[in-house]
DNA sequence: CTGAAAGCGCTTACAG
DNA sequence: CTGAAAGCGCTTACAG
């Protein structure tokens, strides 16, 4: 592969004047600038980021750090990072943790050997000492979707409080008393959050949520057809189920059509997180949706202010109901598939 | 960011013996090692990835360029290649093409500029110049799912021919005969032989597969959506829709909802590609099940023999027909849902 | 077993 | 405008 010398040498020049046409130093003369771009073109030369990297101690890359590739919502999210971060001239690095702190440590370490410029985590964990050792380091991070608390690093995230609110008011209008949860693990924020969001709407029914309603799930699928299977196991089922996410949700069907019960007449079910196979399944399902690709623009934004030295805010955007009708009579006229996720309108909160 | 030269000043030994200690060179005595290891316990020093890789020549990173990462099908090819590649000691970058060469051209370069070991590369085209010429450079480089004829590259895929086959069998055995299908592009390999497989397979029921009936998607969900409203103006239109790809069956789905008609009664449908959400459909679909996570180990294996010089041969793995409601009748007992993804016994062909 | 030195491919003050 | 030189953080023959 040509390098830089290569190049110099076809071009008759130093390699400092070739440095100088391929970052657009302004004091090149015409004449070298065009004998070093004859001589790139004709070698096929790229330059080695590699090298360049070590240089400039930049590697324009950020790093993602996923709680789950095989979540739609993650996958939506990286996409839109991925595209922001394009469109500001970065490059970016998934690692999936796969829900595993430990997978989530791998990855980050790998990415800060790898001398990233900045990480964008969504934690699946209360707290790894790596991050933290990071983030108190100065590392340039951003928290998204989850984020750890007392650590000082911006968040970029969906507030669901109001539309957890919304989902209550709606399958208590439906007649529905017993509500049972599938959380994602406590030591998450978005884990322990929808609980709690759960728990305060549901208070003004005069409704509680006993611990038997409220399954310990982890946001993968298998852990919503277990926690499923021991709501529909208990001597008084709950009516509905809502799962924290929607690969839970998955996992409750399943296990909903293995007992063969069906959604909403023996139980109903509402997910947070809306994603497109909401309209088609038996029946389409209620769901919170979150305007994951403006998390995901807000998030490289903000951690790229942080890296070029400005000083980002944490940006909180509002998700919301779209009610179908997995939890009872169908509420509303059918969703246009067209726009199956329509964004709200953007709220930012100062940090 | 502590260096290797405050390891050694802490160490009070060279950078070399550092660096021997770090890649457990034998010849160091045990008491430099103890020296060195505790400083760099003490500094929390960490080896710079980007010096390293300039230095060896090589990042021990393989490059995942795929179509796109909202199918749910590259999304677990995309996890198993980077769980395999994880094992045997290799990081994984993914570029996504979104089905746009320019993009997939734009993953391309940015991966060989960040000079990754190998390519791994599922092709939105035909084959764009670039990707030719790194071939023919000798970057090591593996097709996954898709491939570009007539390019020296071990390819790592699914047959579908007999699936397909089974697939119009049990079509024609529900009494289908005016069968469509929503192919993906022509230049891609996966886009003309799924439409050739599939012609053929209807010849020995004398059913011809007519220009009108066979509609060109791009793999996305939108291609399927507007092919199926094309499909849906016909004056004879087909009785069942064959979706090359998942989203583009998620197209279909929101068209024929869109009009207020019911799979399969109406129109029925069957897509390529298996994934989790088509249980819960309604109704469930009949789809043709790929070894994904298979393909995508056997595809990193290969990259890596390419790598470390041995010799991959390519890997053809059978796809299989799972039926279920959504071209007619219920033809076998429910699925169970613990094993959506059955996978099936391995084939190899010479290359 | 150990260290001094060269060198990977760049960029960038510095001097001219 | 241009080039020689230093240096980014490593690894690895080479000599001892």
């Amino acid at each position: 592969m040509a390098s830089i010398k290569d190049v110099a040498a076809a071009a008759g020049v130093s390699v400092a004047t070739v440095s100088r046409v391929l970052n657009s130093h302004p004091s090149v003369s015409p004449d070298a600038r065009t004998r070093v771009l004859a001589a790139v073109e004709s070698l096929g030369y790229r330059p080695n980021a590699v090298a360049r990297s070590l240089r400039t101690d930049q590697t324009r890359t950020l790093g993602l750090v996923i709680s789950d590739v095989l979540n739609p919502y993650f996958t939506e999210l990286a996409r839109s990072v991925e595209e922001e971060a394009r469109a500001l001239g970065y490059s970016v690095i998934i690692g999936n943790a796969d829900e595993r702190p430990d997978l989530q440590d791998h990855h980050v370490q790998n990415l800060l050997d790898r001398r990233v410029d900045g990480l964008l985590v969504s934690p699946t964990d209360g707290g790894s000492p790596l991050m933290l050792a990071a983030a108190r380091a100065g590392t340039p991070m951003v928290f998204v979707d989850r984020w750890i608390p007392g650590v000082d690093v911006p968040v970029v995230r969906s507030d669901g409080r109001a539309a957890i609110r919304d989902l209550v008011a709606h399958l208590h209008g439906l007649g529905h008393r017993r509500l049972a949860i599938i959380a994602g693990p406590a030591a998450t924020t978005t884990g322990s959050e929808r609980v709690a969001a759960f728990r305060e709407a549901l208070a003004p029914y005069d409704i509680a949520l006993p611990d038997a309603y409220i399954g310990q799930g982890d946001f993968q699928a298998d852990s919503g057809r277990r926690v499923t299977e021991g709501f529909l196991d208990l001597a008084e089922p709950p009516e509905v189920v809502f799962a924290a996410d929607n690969l839970m949700a998955l996992g409750a069907l399943d296990a909903i059509r293995a007992r063969g019960l069906r959604v909403p007449d023996d139980i109903a079910l509402a997910a947070f997180d809306d994603i497109p196979w909401f309209v088609h399944t038996a029946p389409p399902v209620t769901a919170i949706a979150q305007p994951t690709k403006e998390l995901g623009r807000a998030a490289v934004r903000a951690l790229i202010d942080r890296i070029e030295g400005r000083t980002p805010e944490s940006v909180t955007l509002p998700a919301h109901l779209v009610a179908r009708e997995s939890c009872g009579e169908s509420p509303q006229p059918r969703q246009s598939p067209q726009s199956p996720h329509p964004l709200t309108s953007m709220e930012r909160s100062p940090r």
